[in-house]
DNA sequence: TTGTATGCGTTATCAC
DNA sequence: GTGATAACGCATACAA
């Protein structure tokens, strides 16, 4: 393993000039710009970039902090936050929460260790304080799920208003006992998810009906088990709006193991649109996060905030789309 | 931000000192220990780890190289390689490399720059002497698909057996015109696969179809192609198997299009046991890689390798299952 | 245009 | 048991 010292000894030049080289600097003769670079192939020398990080004090290195990879629904995004950071010279590194707060806290230790130069919550499990905490000291973004009040810069989309689409859908064709599949827990999407059903119902007269409401955990077992317990209703809802694709389509499938057809018997409208959206069978309406543009967003205030460019935390909201197969129209 | 240096001025000792505590070495008294990190939680002191790991040149970093995160296949081996990694005092990094040989070569970088302590290959693009070159130099892993005769060790299944069980399943069922789905790239598994399904049908004097045998990309839509192609035969296979469950639930979708019974008319196995495969209607009949154990494996060999106690490349092979489901038996 | 010298923050070797 | 101090590999201010 050469050392930047070894290359200058054999070409007969000090360390600086063949720093110079490496960084391109404009100040230093084509000719020994040539031999530096020919000793450094002879070498095959590779900068040590613990020894450049130690001296710039930075890493060139973003991490993303996702609650699990293996949700379908975080890889454009991820795609959209590397696209960006690869034309900008950061790596990303990505690592797994497990919405576990103490795995949470050791990534963060990464920021705190100087390990990274900042970090993008995927769904921040750590409360509001610590995350303003660390987001007055480190470059901080949150994307999609984010905690309110926390003074951290994040980007999403009008979760609120998308529900409202989804419900009207339903209500537009017709149905009047719309299930609605959410989650317990503190996300503020999940609460905007609720109060959008809630606020398109009232808008067109139907009475909000506390036995419409199940709650799963996103993924497809709690939406088949929700799906069971709508069936199993005296006066079952002809239509269900769940707020992830997973759980939208969990309680298909249970519907269809009781002889019921989608959409005739049970429309069904889901979130997120992962990619097994339009696999399967019937294929799921459902509402479209621009997933790929959240992730560039995310990246780019991360970008502007290492630069010094973002003084003030900020708020940005993009469009989603509303996606209709399928599951409520044949 | 503060320093060794201000922790030990604060403190009234010397860095070296605060050093021994940070690292606990035993040869410090109690009440000095105390006083240190009293200190230390005063100052709200974060060791750099910048300046800690030139010291030490290494950086408890991981690399993991995947196609692409949105594969659900590697979820469960990334968890295995977590689990082992964070208990040995590394971390991970997950990086998409898209199948992209110059996306590979950047993250291959970060080893050489000593940004990372070892990698782990899912999918190696880079061929096999260019893979050997730099297991030669560092920690390299190879883990379910790999490149034969790169001098790298590497840990999979046994795609061959598994591969035959799958087909003589269907042979066993009655089937006599079985299809076969595979993927026309060089990756060892996808060859064995297809010797596999070739040899059953040997052993069960069925002879070779060449018209049976179509080619995909994994992914559900080339499964959807490569279905309607089937479909489309005068005399149509009536049971597939293909080499990824993706595939195999594009083909079930297109042949359910056709008014085709799964599996009466078409009985499906697919590769990988995906969580989507239990979620599909109807459920997928698939071959189980042990995936956690598959990653535990390969992450062990990496720690082994970077701490000398391997010296020649290792080939470990892990047992798979085969899990029978509604795509082939009603 | 090039070289010298210093320091980034830490660990570890050697004294005491 | 503790303290000076020299590295680790690199970038850069300053000098020449």
């Amino acid at each position: 393993m050469s050392t930047i010292q070894d290359v200058a000894r054999l070409a007969g030049v000090s360390v600086a000039t063949v720093s110079r080289v490496l960084n391109n600097s404009p100040s230093v003769t084509a000719e020994t710009k040539d031999l530096v670079n020919e000793t450094i192939k002879k070498l095959n020398y590779q900068p040590n970039l613990l020894g450049r990080n130690l001296r710039r004090s930075q890493t060139k290195m973003i991490l993303v902090l996702l609650p699990n990879i293996s949700n379908p629904f975080y890889a454009g995004i991820v795609k959209g936050i590397e696209d960006v950071a690869h034309k900008n010279g950061y790596n990303v590194m990505l690592c797994n929460t497990d919405s576990d707060v103490s795995r949470e806290r050791i990534y963060m230790d990464l920021l705190r260790n100087r390990l990274s130069d900042g970090v993008i919550f995927m769904a921040p499990e750590v409360n509001k304080e610590e995350l303003t905490e660390i987001g007055k000291l480190y470059p901080v973004v949150q994307c999609c799920e984010y905690k309110e009040g926390a003074s951290v810069s994040h980007v999403s989309i009008d979760n609120f208003s998308a529900a409202y689409k989804a419900t009207r859908h339903l209500i537009g064709l017709g149905h009047k006992r719309i299930g609605f599949l959410g989650c317990q827990n503190t996300f503020i999407s999940t609460i905007q998810r609720e109060n959008g059903y809630k606020k398109a119902l009232a808008d067109h007269d139907i009475p909000f009906d506390q036995t419409l409401v199940k709650y799963g955990d996103y993924g497809f077992t709690s939406g088949v088990r929700a799906g069971k317990q709508f069936m199993a209703m005296k006066e079952r809802p002809t239509a269900l709006f769940a707020i992830s694709d997973m759980m939208a389509i969990g309680a298909i499938k249970s519907a269809k193991e009781e002889g019921l057809r989608i959409p005739e018997d049970l429309a069904v409208v889901g979130f997120d649109n992962i990619s097994f959206a339009a696999m399967y069978d019937p294929m799921l309406t459902t509402i479209s996060q621009p997933k790929y543009d959240l992730g560039c967003a995310a990246m780019d205030l991360v970008l502007r905030r290492i630069r010094g460019e973002l003084d003030q935390p900020e708020d940005l909201f993009l469009e989603h789309e509303f996606i209709i197969r399928e599951s409520t129209v044949k």
